[in-house]
DNA sequence: AGCGAATCTTGATTACAATCAATCAAAATA
DNA sequence: TATTTTGATTGATTGTAATCAAGATTCGCT
C-alpha cells in the first residue's frame, strides 16, 4: 500500500497537477527548491478540518486529491459556504493579509494536501520571479472564482444559478483533464444550497426538473450533463431558440 | 489653482493616502523608489473610462480622489457591477493572471489616479520584500471585498442587503479618516441595484422605508446614517431587541 | 434660467422561491 | 440485520421582490 502512495507523494516534478499548481512555469531546478519546502501530510478523512477560522496562518495548502468546502463565519452567526477546492487548487491564501485564517476548510472526501509554510514560500519567491508571479496569479484566480460566485448569486432565478453552477463545475473538471460530462462531487444539497443562496428544497426541485427535461442527472454525488447546449442557454437566460423541448 | 493640486500630486511620501496604498510599511527611501515609477495622470471627468475590459493590462491604478465603479461583461450579455473603488484603493489587479483587463472602470465623480506600470512594480517588489508583501496584501483585500459582495448577495431580504451595504460603505469611509455618518456617494440607484442584485424600484422603496423609520437618509448622493445601532441589528437580521421602534 | 432627458418614486399585479410539514430513502451505528 | 440518524423529496401555503406602468423630480446642457 505504501508504494503507490509514496510514488504519488514523491515530489512536485512528478506530480500530475504541477501545471495547475505552484510549479507552473518554473525550471526543474527551481521546482526542486520549491519541493524542499513542501510538507506532505497524512490524508484527511471526509469531514475532517484542514484549518479553522481564527487559527494563526502558517501555511498554504495545495489540494492533491479529494476536495474541500470552505466556510466563513459571518457577523450574522450563520455560516456561509464560500468555495470549493479541487485537486490543483491552493487553499489558505485568503488569510494572507490578516495573519489569521478567516475561513474553515472541511474535507468533502478522503483528501490529501501539500503543506507549504508561507514564510518559506515568500522568501523563495523573492528569489524566483516566476514563483512570485505564480503566487500573484493564484491570488488572481482566487479573485475570479469569487467573482464567479458573486455572479451566481446575482442571478435571479434558481434554475439559472443551478445551470451556471453545474457548467462552472464542469469547466473546472475539464481544466484538470478529468471527464467534464460526468463527475463525482461529494456535496450535500445543503452545501449547494448554501453556496447558491437557495434552500435544499429548491435545489432538489430544480434538479428534479433538470432530470425531467433531460438536462442533467445528479444522483448520489454523481453529476452527469446530458444536454450541455440547452444547459448553456438556460444559464444565460436565452430562450431555447431552435432546439426547443424534447418531450411532445 | 495649480499650487494645491501640485502639492497634492507631489509624491507618495506627502500623500495623505500613503497608509492605505502601496507605501504602507515602506522606508522613506523605498517610497522614493516606488515614487519614481508613478505616473500622475490628468483628472478624469464623471463617466470617463479608466480602462475597459479587453484592453491589454499594463498598469495598476491607485485612486487619489473621486471614485470608480467597475463593471464586468458577463456571458449573458448583461453588465454586472462588481465593485466600487474609493481614494486609497488599487484598481486593476484583477487583470493580473490574464494580461487583459476583465472589467471596465468608470469614474463616478471627477477623479484622479496614480498609474503604476505593472512590470516596473513587479521588478521593484522583488527587491523590496515589504512592497512585495504589500502587493499580496492588496490582492488579499480585493478578495475579501469580493467576499463581502458575495455575502451581500447571499442575504435573502432586500432590507438586509441594503443595511449591510450602507454599513460597509460607512466602514470604508472610516478607514479613510472621512466622516462615516454622512458622506457623498455618486452612485445611481441603478448602480446600487446592480451591485445588490435588486431592481432600482426596490432600492427606492427600501430607502424610503429606512427614511421613514429614521434609520438612514439617502437623498441626492448624500448618505446620512441616523441610527447605526438599529441598522446593525437589521443587517444581521436580529430582531430589534430592546430599543424597538420609535413611532407609536 | 429653461428645456429635454434621465432618474426616481409610487402603485397594482404577478411570479417565484421560502417556509412549514410530512414522507421517503440512505447511510451510519450498533 | 435492526435501529437510528441524516439527508432527500414532495406538497400546500405564504411572503417578498420583480415586473409593468404612470407620474414626479432632478440633472445636464445651451
Amino acid at each position: 500500500m505504501t508504494q503507490p502512495v509514496s510514488l504519488f507523494n514523491a515530489n512536485c516534478n512528478e506530480c500530475g497537477l504541477k501545471k495547475l499548481c505552484f510549479p507552473l512555469g518554473l525550471e526543474k531546478s527551481e521546482v526542486l527548491r520549491l519541493d524542499a519546502l513542501v510538507k506532505r501530510k497524512p490524508a484527511l478523512q471526509k469531514g475532517e478540518v484542514l484549518f479553522r477560522a481564527g487559527q494563526s496562518f502558517q501555511a498554504v495548502y495545495a489540494v492533491k486529491a479529494g476536495g474541500f468546502k470552505v466556510f466563513a463565519q459571518h457577523s450574522s452567526g450563520e455560516d456561509k459556504l464560500i468555495g470549493f477546492y479541487l485537486p490543483g487548487d491552493i487553499l489558505g491564501v485568503d488569510a494572507l493579509s490578516t495573519d489569521e485564517h478567516v475561513s474553515t476548510a472541511v474535507a468533502i472526501d478522503t483528501s490529501t494536501v501539500c503543506e507549504i509554510p508561507f514564510k518559506d514560500l515568500e522568501r523563495l519567491s523573492l528569489q524566483l520571479p516566476t514563483l512570485n508571479r505564480q503566487l500573484l496569479t493564484i491570488m488572481s484566480k482566487e479573485l475570479s472564482d469569487e467573482r464567479m460566485h458573486a455572479e451566481l448569486l446575482s442571478r435571479k432565478s434558481a434554475e439559472e444559478r443551478m445551470a451556471l453552477f453545474i457548467l462552472w463545475l464542469s469547466q473546472r473538471q475539464a481544466k484538470r483533464g478529468f471527464n467534464d460530462e460526468s463527475f463525482r462531487l461529494g456535496l450535500l444539497h445543503r452545501d449547494v444550497a448554501l453556496y447558491l443562496g437557495l434552500t435544499p428544497e429548491t435545489v432538489s426541485r430544480v434538479l428534479a426538473k433538470f432530470a425531467d427535461e433531460g438536462l442533467v442527472e445528479w444522483r448520489q454525488k454523481q453529476v452527469t450533463i446530458r444536454h450541455k447546449v440547452r444547459l448553456d442557454a438556460l444559464a444565460n437566460h436565452q430562450e431555447a431558440s431552435s432546439c426547443d423541448r424534447i418531450a411532445g
